[in-house]
DNA sequence: ACTCCGATTGTT
DNA sequence: ACAATCGGAGTA
């Protein structure tokens, strides 16, 4: 079956600002591109893009028109065709831990580009709310420029996030 | 046209 | 510690 409903809670995610932001692909000196024109658009959207010419990564754009605010899906704890996902990722460990294992557990790629997280095939639905102790702020992973910059956001414990901290 | 390198992952 | 793998972005 490669049709299986697939999905989980997100448990880590990054926040990735606009021109503002040097660790932003709308940072000042890059402005719109191709590439990053989904971050430019309406909030609710994906903004899917290729890293390391092999692995998507996710992100949820959340500023209104013109901000080019997203915030990057690092890692969801499995719910829902865990068989689905581990049979997606070639392996029962890490299954969508990481923004690259997420995105090749729920069967994310560029034809999701811009697409209304509000409907099908790939959707963000009302989870619960997590106590603050819950949860806990960390540095960005992965980049250079304003790696210190706290906005990383991981639910304390989960099985989901990609590099444990506290 | 050419070079550099990345919001990663898996293996050595 | 390092390879895999390639298109985007910057330079010319």
């Amino acid at each position: 079956m490669g049709d299986a409903r697939t999905g989980g809670v997100i448990v880590e995610t990054e926040a990735y600002l606009g021109p503002e932001d040097p660790a932003s692909h709308a940072a000042t000196q890059k402005g719109r591109t191709t590439r990053n024109a989904a971050m430019f658009g309406p909030p609710g959207r994906a903004y899917v893009y290729r890293i390391y010419g092999m692995h998507w990564c996710l992100n949820v754009v959340t500023g209104p028109s013109g901000q080019a605010q997203a915030v990057l899906l690092r890692g969801i704890e499995p719910l829902e065709g865990i068989d689905e996902m581990i049979s997606r990722r070639g392996r029962a460990g890490d299954i969508a831990s990481g923004p690259g294992r997420l995105c090749q557990a729920l069967g994310v790629d560029g034809r999701l580009y811009g697409h209304d997280l509000r409907r099908p095939p790939l959707q963000i639905l009302p989870g619960w709310r997590v106590p603050d102790p819950g949860v806990y702020v960390s540095g960005r992973v992965g980049v250079r420029a304003a790696a210190d910059w706290p906005f990383r956001f991981c639910v304390r414990g989960s099985s989901g996030v990609s590099r444990p901290g506290a």
